[in-house]
DNA sequence: ACCTGAACACCGTTCAAGT
DNA sequence: ACCTGAACACCGTTCAAGT
């Protein structure tokens, strides 16, 4: 039977959380959808094609349902569901970073920050960029959370060998991941609360 | 004349620089070298670990003089350096992100920006935290910033015809990343300071 | 419309053998 | 010690031709 644009999509993303980034490759891609490599470029126009709506599927429910309570609440959840996201597949993290999509789910995503924070009292101008300031720390966090590397435990066990200071530097790397990254979010929030002024706790 | 290491590192990162990530591929280093793509393997171990060496190398100034001042100026100088490192080369920041170093400048670099939080006034693994919090905004910072794509631009310009809200976001992108990074970058030391109550300014 | 077969111009890595 | 030559097992992409 025929392949539809979904199907290579679904196996693209399947592909990509067995392989990683790296392993993503249309020959092999073409093997798991019992297709030749060739064939795939009649439904997408190159790899890179492939990969962009494999990024956009990946941050759909994301904004889908808009985040609701305070202001800080909402953009901590969208935060959240960014991060979940991009944890959904291998190198989720990687793959947004290397790609660049205007597509729906990724421009909802985007506008829902900005719309959380022109409601906390943010100008346009301002509550854009601060959404990418968030965007782009849940994005390096994410970055380094997915990046495996066989050596990396064992590079970091040696680190860790030469001193008290670096002893504390490698404790920070292999902690858990989610309140590494609870503990940073809630820094840029008290940034940003900084910027509204000292009346937002009575606002919604 | 005999290659040495440091002309192998030279060169990767002059092939970096000229034709991106994707480009830096070991036949054409050797070419560039005037060596078979195989005897590179005589002076480093992969392509990966000539990558994590290159690395290592682009982080060279970044901690090499600690920066002085009030803690929140010394942080704000700390990020610049390592973001004008990665703006070095051509996709450095990408390098930095699929790379895992231990060796002395990454490690120094974490440790000065730990130390100067210490010296804020943060217990030690709160600083550590604190510390990978501001790097991941940097890193993810500089990675957009970095993302060339040749069709960059023309879905930019095509978004923001969608509507005035996005052209908010869009304008956003496009803006001066120097000052884009400045403003994030002052909202997350806006967080730190929060957390060392109100007797900072006093400090040095 | 959807895919095959085959080719083109590449990759990273290994390793005997040369100097 | 440092590198060549040649091979191995791969890549993304194109495109005539098939169905």
């Amino acid at each position: 039977m025929q392949l539809r644009r979904a199907d290579v999509l679904r196996g693209a993303r399947e592909l990509l959380d067995a392989e990683g980034l790296d392993g993503v490759t249309m020959r092999k891609l073409g093997a798991a959808l019992n297709v030749q490599a060739g064939g795939l470029y009649w439904h997408f126009r190159s790899k890179q094609a492939l990969l962009e709506a494999v990024a956009e599927d990946l941050l759909a429910g994301v904004a889908a349902s808009p985040p609701a309570g305070p202001w800080d609440q909402r953009l901590v959840t969208l935060a959240h569901r960014l991060r979940q996201a991009m944890l959904g597949v291998r190198d989720g993290a990687r793959l947004i970073a290397e790609t660049f999509v205007t597509e729906p789910n990724t421009t909802l995503a985007g506008l829902t920050g900005m719309q959380i924070l022109i409601d906390a009292g943010l100008p346009p101008e301002q509550a854009a960029w601060t959404m990418f300031a968030v965007a782009h720390y849940v994005l390096g966090h994410t970055i380094e959370e997915q990046a495996a590397g066989p050596d990396r435990a064992a590079k970091l066990a040696a680190l860790a060998e030469t001193g008290p200071d670096v002893r504390e530097l490698a404790a920070a790397i292999a902690a858990d991941p989610g309140r590494r990254f609870e503990f940073g979010l809630a820094l840029v929030v008290d940034g940003i609360r900084v910027r509204l002024g000292p009346r937002t706790p009575a606002d919604s």
